[in-house]
This record gives C-alpha cells, sequence and structure tokens, in this order.
DNA sequence: TAACGTAATTTTGAATTCATAATTAAGTCA
DNA sequence: TGACTTAATTATGAATTCAAAATTACGTTA
C-alpha cells in the first residue's frame, strides 16, 4: 500500500486519467510494451479494472491491442500527425466561430493575458511553459464557445498530439502557426 | 448456447459492437438501464468481457456509467443534437474539401449513384432507404477523403446523432438541409 | 555452434468468486 | 393505512482463478 495506491471512486476511470498522463508524459514510451503487472503493482489494483482502462485508452488511439499479445503504447507518425492537424484545425476553428458569438468580456481578458505569458515563453524558448499557456488558451476558448461536445473531440484528438512535441521539432512550425492563428482570433473576439 | 451466442476473436471488441447496434436499433432504449445479466446470457459471456464493452461505450456516449448503480442508455437530448450538429458540419465540410482533392472518377461516380438513390427515397418517403443512402454518400466521402482520424471522428459523432432519428421528426428538416450539402458537394467534385 | 523441437514459464483473455453497495421486501408501530 | 426500520435479495465493482496462447528456456542433433 504505496503513496501511488488509489483508493478512491471508479477505478477503471482514474486509472484512465492516471494511464493517459504516464503515455503524454512519456513515462509510457510509445511503440513499448504496457506492463500490466508492474501498473497493477504499481497502482495496487487488479488486473480487471486495469484492463477496462486500456480498452478505452484504446478505443481513444492512445494504445494498440494485440489479441493475445498484449497492449503497445501507439506512434504518434508523421502520417497520424498530417491526419489529426487538418481535423484539429477544422474543429478550432469551429471552437473560435461560436466561442465570438458566446465569449463574455472577462473570459476576452483572461485569454489576452494567457496570450501574452505565452509570447513571453515563445520568445525565451521555455517550451513547457509556451506549451503550457497555449493548451489553457485553447482550453479557454473551448469553454467560451460553450460546446460540450466539441471540447471532448479537441481534448481527444489533442491528447494524442501532446505526446507528438516530445518526440518531434518537426511539428514545432505548425505550433508556431497555431499562435498566429491565436492572435488572429484574439482580435476577432 | 444459442445461435446468438458468440464464439469469435477478441469478445470485448465484438461487444462494443453489438452493443452499438442494440442501442441504435433502440433495442436497448434511451434511459433506460442496460441489464447486464441478461446481456451476459443473450451473449453467452461473462460479465467482464460485457463491462469492459460498456466502459468503452460510456468513453463514445453511448452509455452513462453510474457509481453503484450501474450503466444507462444516454437520452438524445435536443441540446446534444444541437451540440454535435455543428461539429459534424464542420467535419464533414473538411471531408468534402479533402475529398475533391484527392476522389477518383469511379468514387464520383458511386456517389452520384448513390445520390440518386437517396433522391428517390426521399421523394417516396421511405425514410430507412433515404437514410441508409444517406449514410453510405457521407461514408464514401470520408473514404474519399483519405484521413482515418477524420473517418473515425465523424462516425463516433454519427454514431450519436443515428439514434436520434428514431425519436424526432425534428430532425428531418436538418437532415434535407444535409441532402442540399450533399447537392453542393457532388458539383464541386 | 546453429537450427530446430520440446518442455517450462509467463502472459493473456475471460469466467468465477467475493465483499460491499443498493434495492426490494417484510415487519413494526403510530 | 402509511411512514419508518430492518432484514433479505440482488446488483455492482473489483479481486481471484483458470484455461489457453505466447514466450522463454532448455536440450538435442547436425
Amino acid at each position: 500500500m504505496t503513496s501511488q495506491t488509489i483508493l478512491r471512486k471508479s477505478l477503471h476511470h482514474e486509472l484512465v486519467d492516471r494511464l493517459q498522463t504516464l503515455i503524454i508524459n512519456s513515462e509510457l514510451k510509445p511503440g513499448t510494451k504496457v506492463p500490466e503487472k508492474q501498473l497493477c503493482d504499481r497502482f495496487g489494483v487488479s488486473r480487471t479494472p486495469l484492463r477496462e482502462a486500456l480498452k478505452v485508452l484504446a478505443s481513444d488511439g492512445l494504445i494498440r491491442l494485440e489479441p493475445n499479445r498484449g497492449a503497445w503504447v501507439t506512434q504518434v507518425t508523421r502520417e497520424e500527425v498530417e491526419e489529426v492537424f487538418p481535423v484539429l484545425g477544422a474543429l478550432e476553428a469551429l471552437s473560435g466561430e461560436l466561442a465570438c458569438k458566446r465569449i463574455t468580456d472577462a473570459e476576452i481578458r483572461q485569454i489576452r493575458k494567457l496570450h501574452d505569458r505565452m509570447i513571453q515563453s515563445y520568445e525565451r524558448r521555455d517550451l513547457d511553459a509556451y506549451f503550457d499557456a497555449n493548451q489553457k488558451i485553447h482550453r479557454a476558448i473551448l469553454r467560451a464557445a460553450r460546446n460540450g461536445t466539441l471540447t471532448t473531440s479537441c481534448q481527444a484528438l489533442s491528447l494524442r498530439m501532446q505526446r507528438a512535441r516530445y518526440l518531434a521539432n518537426m511539428s514545432e512550425g505548425r505550433w508556431f502557426e497555431a499562435v498566429q492563428e491565436h492572435e488572429k482570433i484574439l482580435q476577432y473576439l
């Protein structure tokens, strides 16, 4: 019964969150096998809820289940990034559009603040802070769009992309495009 | 061991499909409890793989899990439809756009044929045939867009909407808008 | 030694079991 | 009768068990 042991309600849901975090932080590395037993020990749970969580993550595309051969952390391939980007782009365009109609002044101020912080982070090349602010802006705009379905869809996709930043400098140019997108959106707001 | 009993590989995945079908066909009715034991008997499986499937369906929004109170088929509310439609619209706009770049002549002919069939079904008020053709057109365009991520996202959302047609005349106007959308897209192609 | 085949071990998928929570049924008292 | 307890039943969540598949370890033979 370690400090990491989970006690609370709805184990499988908690495990989905925890495993997502492990995958995003590359503690579970793309292309590697998901160490089922090890994770059960770590979290102090049996295989049943852990495996339930794995099924959910598989349907989200974070892991791949190979029949009789276990679960594997999916690779974020260039092809996948190329696929996801236009989709995420379309959804965020919609998000911006909807947000325009519904956003409050307070929310705009909040986003402007985040935007400034992001620019600063970018200028002093603090990628972690940059991505963090960037994420927060996206979320704030989504929140202002007042559309739960849109929020869920975007988050599912961006979850898959978040891992890319750890392995890819490739996407940096794209991420910068996103900054400029934000600038534009801010002007509209 | 009835004729419905499942024998094949990857039980939980098969069950996800089967349960989706039951939900879409309203054999499992919105707002009702998912009869876990009954379904286990029906499919000749134990609770473990069935419950794994339920977790996946819950993350897709087809059912809702209430801690210690079981699984419930989600209601398709007007609010949800209002939320999903713009998202699906944005994705299908993208789908059409991408398809334009990549579609082959053979695929265009195929879609035109489906389109004619859909119009005919609409004119003789055969809703089932109409929706069927409509679905097939959407899928064909998605296929032509050559973007698996987009396909998956669209299908997940349209799955949730498919149930609406059984309960709602409300959406008929909307569906007709979709027809006209198709007309437009066909012209672009 | 290298390639193959076989036995031992581990891992996986799914059924079963078990403790606990929730629901239903039965009883009590005003 | 009807509200309130309490007991019995059922359903749920999660651990455990078990059979089958896959992997690894070990010999054997060329």
